[in-house]
DNA sequence: CATTTTATGTCAGCCTTGTTGACATTCCAA
DNA sequence: TTGGAATGTCAACAAGGCTGACATAAAATG
């Protein structure tokens, strides 16, 4: 077995992912070693694609937690703090404190809802906007470098990797993505 | 303009990355919603990256340090605590705290340098090789769907896109695992 | 109409993990 | 011998997770 790579998973006997052209040695990119690497670049990418925002955020009193809520209220104008909860994932009473600040701060507005006066609907302000661009085209322009670096075909494997690695039901958020007014 | 993306950037007008094939609509993959999209699928993918260690991390008392800790620890046997804080880019006294729990419950070993006495040099003992053995499956066993769900051309863009988000420094500690014993 | 459920906010307290600053120890190297 | 590097430790603090408990308003349901 000369090419062919050493693998510890029993597995189903590999399902043919889409791209599985030839057979043979394009097991190789399932061996422990390059999973490993794997782990280790998302590791690494990760603290260089949160590195850029959050220099700006601490040098505005801000954190990680407040670029993640600027984004989402952002991405979907007047989402709901439900809502909110469920695509970041953590408790409202976690959340609750970031969008006090931030509503206190003049960044994001808390109108209550039209057809259902227990919702809030959550905006960004101007000044929440500006904030929101600052953080976004500083993240922006280290992925664009990098997919400039990478090329399209690269950039089409990076999204199906990512996508394939999330939890389902957040899938499902991530996908809204394209419900979205350009 | 037909197909022709809406860039934003200004840039040095497309240093065009070695993928690049034909010219035209590939520059969608720079569009700002592209990138956007990118950006979100890697705060959701990470969570998904995190998420199955993070449980049996939590069972034991232990935290997402320690996990970090453990893995590049049993990725180069023997490294120094200076060496871990370069690559874990925390303080001394953040990556102390955790060693700490970590020697005091048994899981690693800490050992008084043999040329620079000064220097301790770091292993698992087998408990904490058994540990990370588990937290490490865990994570595996996702990006191992993932990947072949995905296929090796997606894993090769991934990766490629992945290292180009890295900062320059922390690039070089990621190669370092090609030199790596099997 | 009365009751229950839902959405949200808030207080209090706890944990992990990051930070700074100060200081001690050990020991290599000039 | 002395300066500086490597390491460890103590203390204090902050961000941002968490749980639990409780309050309020409004919708939904009987």
């Amino acid at each position: 077995m000369p090419l062919r790579a050493k693998r510890t998973t029993a597995g189903e006997d590999m399902a043919e992912g889409p791209n599985n052209a030839s057979g043979g040695e394009n097991l190789l990119f399932l061996t422990d070693e390059q999973i490993r690497k794997g782990i280790e670049a998302m590791f690494f990418a990760y603290r260089g694609f949160t590195a850029d925002p959050d220099r700006i955020l601490t040098s505005q009193g801000y954190g990680r937690a407040h670029h993640r809520a600027l984004h989402f209220i952002n991405r979907t104008h007047g989402t709901t703090v439900n809502n909110l909860l469920a695509v970041l994932g953590v408790t409202k009473q976690s959340l609750n404190r970031v969008l006090r600040t931030l509503i206190e701060d003049g960044l994001v507005e808390s109108r209550i809802g039209r057809t259902d006066r227990r919702e809030r609907n959550l905006y960004l302000t101007a000044e929440g906007a500006t904030l929101e661009r600052a953080l976004s085209e500083a993240q922006r322009e280290r992925m664009r470098a990098a997919y400039r670096a990478a090329g399209p075909q690269a950039v089409a494997g990076f999204r199906q990797v990512l996508e394939a690695m999330m939890d389902d039901e957040i899938r499902t958020h991530y996908k809204t993505i394209k419900d979205r007014r350009t």
